[in-house]
DNA sequence: CTGATGACGTGTG
DNA sequence: ACACACGCCATCA
């Protein structure tokens, strides 16, 4: 069945729906929580195909960037959305990760 | 099945 | 420190 993508994705989604308010992570670190440091492209994809309520807008790459609010339906939706929750900007387009970086397992307690 | 693409990350020059 | 190139895994054509 077409679900077994969902299986991978859903691991993702399920990540970022983690994510507290106010907070921002990476596809490195979503991608590493799933085991698989090297898919961190994958975990892009996962958003592309990711339900609406997914809080993706607190997902950027490794440098802040908002890589992905060219998918969005308003490429400045990501921005505000962020502002408002909080976050600190330190570009037009960059967010503070040292003020709001939040790592996946962090709320769970994982393995180990 | 093969090739190309992609919302990234890391390594090397 | 900066710029460029490759790799990695999954999906789409």
């Amino acid at each position: 069945m077409q679900a077994e993508r969902t299986d991978f994705f859903e691991r993702v989604w399920c990540i970022v729906a983690q994510i507290p308010y106010g907070k921002v992570t990476t596809y490195g670190h979503i991608a590493a929580a799933l085991g698989a440091r090297r898919s961190a492209r994958i975990v892009g994809w996962a958003l592309q195909a990711a339900p609406p309520g997914l809080p993706c807008h607190r997902v950027v790459n490794s440098n802040g960037w908002l890589t992905g609010k060219n998918h969005f339906p308003s490429p400045t939706f990501m921005e505000e959305r962020l502002r408002s929750e909080g976050v600190r900007f330190i570009g037009p387009d960059r967010v503070d990760l040292k003020l709001h970086l939040w790592v996946p397992g962090s709320e769970s307690e994982m393995k180990r």
